[in-house]
RNA sequence: UGGGGCGUCGUCAAGCGGUAAGACACAAGCCUUUGGAGCUUGCAUUCGGAGGUUCGAAUCCUCCCGCCCCAGCCA
């Protein structure tokens, strides 16, 4: 990762890490991985994940591993794992070589299993799910053992040796370790470690129909890549001691599990079957709809790997529930954007104005500067003309206090261009300003005067003959409430109406001709926004608002209300 | 007395017995050829509550209260 960002405070992971290191727990090796089911799209709570253990392994000179969770044949798809790690890549963090896949340990992990029933460890269980839950017992009191617990070893290892044959149907039996059916800890309770299930895996195909369990799985694939720290949510807290059962009991290399705050957004919810369901019911376009909260949707809306990256690590990390608030990922991709962006002007909602005084036919080119951030980005030219076309919102025929933009008799600053004094109004038949006519000052050109007078607004603009057509979607919160998953109720209702806001009509400065997804542009006084990656033509020019620029005239509006 | 975790500003989050960092948000002001950006200032006498230990407690002890997770042959 870039080394500009800002440097991680020292969490409480990079506390026992740093402890590790000191009593050399590991020979001062740090080794992470970032393991996801292909089962669904990344979104930004994953990349919190992504983030801290990449961010970790780099830090320490250590390393960092993608090993795809796939124990689950029904599930798991090759179209998530190209989407996860198109999306991995893209934020930006390296696995290098070190792509991994649970599956390519099912030889091995059924050894482990084999060990673990030639020590007494583990038996076949011929109980049905039904049973099995029955005899687990509830939250406060204790389980039953199951009837066939105590088998004998030959009799387990047959049976196992059979369920990989193929002998069973699915859901007939079962293995399961035998640690304890009284613990207070349910996942303690003979947990099942492998299970029948005749399907076709996504990288196996038909060679297997027991699959192992994710308990099992998750150590043991930690332990075989010889992982440090092995860091996941904190739903995970109470798996710990099954994750540290299965290395004690078969001696091997034994990873470290620490469990952190997974990340909530406002306005937003992060559950795959949520988010899930907004697809499959046409809420939004797909997983990569500019409003998700999908990597995918994230990029597509024009968000940057560096402004993402900076979020996660200004939420910190720690164990306590949290809800960011969505303002703090807004300001991380300003800050950014901010820096970069090409400054354009494209005007949303039309008015034409005249200006009587400019000759007819008349065509001049104006400088204008890309980035004021940013020197070294260069100026283009852009064609002014006698009629432009303003922001509707820019003119008011009768202003409030406050307003410092164009009205009756009113001068202002035309970027770039010249000061223009609002002369005459058209009405169309309901009495809307329909056109404005104005005057300008020649001497005002590149936007100042010789007598030094101010304007108290500066507009931005399009010359009516040059201006492109193109379309603007604006973009707002999915939800209309901060918590969308409070209480229960069903989200769907909290859907906001206008989470999307289709322009068309919008005209544009003629270099954005060019424009091409991925690239970030401003629109003066309007918003950052990009070409539309799923939709943009260059006969039909797609513009998605990544996020509109702070507006302390509608603050003002918002407060005089 | 089922087990596991967590409670510090509106939201995140430092703090690890020596007298409450920082960020976002918010507010006021300055500046400005984007009402953008930038800059300045303000914003927890108090750390879920009550006791206790101590010269000194957000930090240690006790009790209480609140919130989250767990009863998939999901991960």
């Amino acid at each position: 990762m870039a080394t500009n960002e800002p440097t991680p405070t020292i969490d409480f992971i990079r506390e026992i890490i740093n402890r590790d290191n000191e009593t050399g727990k590991y020979g001062g090796r740090v080794a992470t991985r970032f393991p996801p089911e292909p089962n669904g799209y990344l979104h930004i709570g994953h990349t919190k994940s992504i983030c801290l253990n990449y961010g970790i392994a780099c830090q320490y000179h250590g390393t960092f591993n993608l090993r795809f969770d796939d124990t689950n044949p029904s599930k798991e798809e090759q179209e998530y794992v190209d989407s996860i790690k198109e999306d991995i890549r893209w934020l930006g963090a390296d696995w290098e070589d070190r792509l991994y896949f649970a599956s390519d340990y099912f030889e091995q992990l059924y050894d482990y299993a084999v060990q673990l029933i030639k020590k007494g460890k583990a038996y076949v269980c011929d109980l049905s799910p039904d049973e099995i839950r029955e005899y687990r017992g509830t939250l406060t009191e204790p389980g039953r053992e199951s009837p066939y617990r105590n088998r004998s070893i030959e009799e387990n290892l047959d049976l196992f040796e059979r369920m990989r044959q193929g002998e069973f149907p699915d859901g007939s039996r079962v293995l399961r370790a035998k640690i304890d059916m009284a613990s207070g800890n349910l996942n303690m309770r003979d947990p099942a470690i492998y299970r029948i299930k005749h399907a076709e895996h996504h990288r196996t195909g038909g060679k297997w129909c027991i699959y192992p369990m994710y308990d099992f799985t998750h150590c043991l694939s930690d332990s075989i890549e010889r992982i440090t720290h092995s860091i996941c949510t904190l739903e995970f807290e109470d798996h710990r001691p099954l994750y540290d059962w299965f290395l004690d009991e078969l001696g091997v290399y034994h990873p470290r599990q620490i469990e952190f705050a997974r990340l909530n957004l406002t306005y937003t919810v992060m559950s795959k079957r949520k988010l899930l369901q907004l697809v499959q019911e046409g809420h939004v376009s797909g997983w990569d709809d500019p409003r998700m909260p999908t990597v995918a949707g994230l990029r597509r809306r024009g968000y940057t790997p560096e402004a993402i990256r900076n979020f996660a690590t200004r939420v910190g990390v720690a164990k306590r529930d949290s809800t960011v608030d969505i303002a703090l990922l807004e300001h991380c991709l300003r800050e950014d954007l901010n820096l970069r962006a090409t400054r354009v002007m494209a005007v949303l909602r039309p008015l034409k104005v005249v200006i009587d005084n400019y000759p007819d036919g008349q065509i001049e080119q104006v400088e204008a500067v890309n980035n004021p951030e940013d020197p070294g980005m260069g100026t283009r030219m852009i064609p002014f003309s006698k009629t432009i076309y303003i922001e509707q919102d820019d003119f008011m025929e009768d202003p409030p206090k406050k307003f410092f933009r164009l009205a009756p008799g009113r001068e202002v600053r035309l970027k770039h261009a010249y000061y223009i004094t609002c002369a005459d109004v058209v009405k169309d038949a309901s009495g809307n300003v329909v056109e404005v006519h104005c005057t300008y000052d020649p001497a005002s050109r590149g936007g100042g005067t010789p007598d030094g007078r101010e304007v108290k607004g500066t507009l931005h603009w399009v010359s009516a003959a040059q201006a492109i057509p193109v379309e603007i979607r604006l973009y707002d919160h999915l939800f209309t409430k901060e918590d969308p998953g409070e209480d229960g109720g069903d989200f769907r209702t909290l859907l906001n109406p206008h989470s999307l806001e289709v322009l068309t009509g919008c005209l544009a400065e003629p270099s954005l001709a060019e424009a091409r997804p991925g690239r970030p542009y401003q629109f003066l006084r309007q918003g950052y926004f990009c070409a539309d990656s799923g939709d943009s033509r260059p006969d039909h020019l797609v513009f998605n608002r990544t996020v509109p620029l702070r507006d302390s005239w509608a603050k003002i509006q918002k407060a005089a209300k």
